[in-house]
DNA sequence: TTGACATGATACCAATTGGTTTCATATAAA
DNA sequence: TTTATATGAAACCAATTGGTATCATGTCAA
């Protein structure tokens, strides 16, 4: 049983391109990891490394199909990114929002 | 003049839990180098790297006031992580929701 | 059973990272 | 001008990271 997935786990599994690769990979469909390191030039044992922090991060969940493992994105797991981001509700919306605006109101 | 920031660089600003307290720290208003120090157990020499990787991401930018650089939250510096999560709209959210369903249900 | 296959686990390595110290430079203040 | 302040930059260091190769274990198939 991993440990309860913290921002930074989270965060750190998301600062890594293969691992966000492999995330968009398995939003079409679940994937053993030999399926997954088809993908990569590199041995399955680095993809597997990545799949181990995806998994300690949350995004990730692992199932058993008899000798095979089977990765699955946790569509919860983005939820602490999510969480961190809301520290800034009400300044890169209503900023995004105003730079919006002026860019919008500069064409005129 | 810095690169334009890319998706990696972005997420990799996001990594580190100090650079994501200085983040939080500027929401309130803009702070000097020295200033941001104060807040940290660790050299401004360290805070200054800190900063300019966050820059490097396009997550502040700064200003010369005299002899001091005051660093601002850019809110446009966000751009990035949002479009990387935009490859799973229609995944996360709707299976979130189907969970939230199914959680109801499950109540009843 | 025996062999092939899919994975787990470990030791090892080079590059990167987060930190330090030290020194140089530019601006503010006395 | 002299001195203190704020920062920039570089050399250096230990720990972490992303990768490899190797070997052990568990499962499927003939």
């Amino acid at each position: 049983m991993p440990d309860t997935p913290t921002s930074q786990s989270v965060f750190r599994a998301l600062a890594d391109p293969t691992r966000r690769d492999i995330l968009v990979m398995l939003r079409g469909r679940d994937l053993t990891i030999a399926e997954v390191a088809e993908n990569f030039d590199m041995t399955r044992a680095a993809v597997k490394k990545h799949l181990t922090v995806l998994s300690d991060g949350g995004l990730i969940h692992t199932t058993t199909r008899g000798r095979e493992r089977v990765n699955s994105l946790n569509p919860a797991g983005i939820g602490p990114v999510r969480d961190w981001f809301s520290y800034f509700d009400g300044f890169w919306d209503d900023r995004l929002s105003a730079l919006k605006d002026a860019i919008e109101k500069d064409r005129q």
